[in-house]
DNA sequence: TGTACATCAGTGAACGCGCGTTCACTGATGTAC
DNA sequence: TGTACATCAGTGAACGCGCGTTCACTGATGTAC
């Protein structure tokens, strides 16, 4: 072989990651083989050797996102004591620097409406990756029964990418926050509320 | 004049009005003029006597959507009595029939991703819709204090909003009715506890 | 009244352009001998 | 060891196509006289 024996299957996830950061930026649309190929330093032609279609890739991309999106979340969770792990979460999703970094950030709030409109395939992939996380976040909330668990870790990840989805969309910094701050509180309302929790003591 | 007098304005109006419908199906990029104008049953050509461009129908098909799900919501409100209009609205919006029905359905859901990498006038028009839809709302909820009622519908509307984009884009019907239910129980939840309000009670 | 003319909403051919996709080619490297 | 050959990841010209936009034209109707 010309190249060391991984070199194709890293370029491939090179186009993939950074597919993805761009695409969560400029929307699934927004961007066209050749300008995906040139973020990863690349011509277009080589496209179809690695990826069968551009809609193709962009649901790889998708997926990618939303694994690393679960990635991060269990990553923060490390560094918090166990009843404080899901706010840990909100607090991070519904904050100025995520809604500044779209590209970097949860692909829900750039691509979810789109996957509507995809294929079986690729919602049928989303299907799986959602339940995934909000089975993640269920498991930060032990004091709950399983199904409250997960019907309020439903409700917050709704919460947050609709929140999200807003707070970027408005141009004014205040409103935005205060969607941002709206969103928090809902989640921590209905979390501490509903099986007799304590309530939140304070914000930090 | 060779037509009645409103005629072009009534034309306008119809190409707003099916494009508005079209658009939230298909996405603000999933509709090409050729076939928004054959949505009114015109043909290309005289699409730029009407509007600067494609990007100004779409905003204007946006907003006019976003003031027809206020004055929806408005209807809505009249027909129950004071203390249960809010929850109206929310039990109407996450419906298997809002999620089925696209076309007709907010706009939020299937465009608002877009408004936020839209130009700075799209943006700035749509954040005086989307306070006064916050407005509407909280003005549902009489019983808060006005800041209070103004985060609830605030983090409602983003909780809906969320709520309708991951049922429209699972295709699964259980988990998509799941989705729903969770949003529902969310914002009930909320609502009814922060201001010392009665709990939300199984007793009548 | 009937006829000639002006108006203008709507038509459809044409434009340049960028898109997704294909394919013959390149050239750096590993392998054979 | 040096040389010839095989491999194949990546290149870039070319394709047909549909896009947004422009514009000369049409033809139904209102108005003037």
């Amino acid at each position: 072989m010309r190249y060391v024996k991984d070199h194709k299957d890293r370029t491939r996830k090179r186009i993939v990651e950074r597919a993805s950061r761009g695409l969560r930026q400029k929307g699934a649309n927004g961007l066209s083989v050749v300008a995906l190929m040139k973020l990863a330093a690349l011509t277009h032609g080589g496209f179809y050797s690695h990826f069968a279609s551009r809609d193709a890739l962009v649901v790889e991309a998708f997926a990618t996102a939303m694994d690393k999106t679960v990635s991060r979340w269990m990553q923060l969770t490390r560094a918090v004591p166990a009843d404080k792990r899901f706010d840990a979460i909100v607090v991070a999703y519904l904050s100025g620097r995520h809604r500044d970094d779209q590209a970097h950030g949860c692909v829900l709030p750039s691509l979810a409406a789109d996957i509507g409109r995809s294929t079986k395939k690729a919602r049928s992939t989303f299907e799986k990756k959602l339940q995934a996380m909000i089975e993640m976040v269920a498991y930060q909330l032990p004091n709950k029964s399983p199904d409250a668990a997960r019907q309020i870790a439903t409700s917050a990840i709704a919460t947050m990418m609709g929140s999200i989805v807003l707070a970027r969309a408005v141009g004014n910094d205040r409103f935005s926050g205060d969607i941002l701050q709206a969103g928090r509180t809902a989640i921590r309302t209905h979390a501490d509320g509903e099986t007799g929790n304590a309530r939140p003591t304070n914000e930090h």
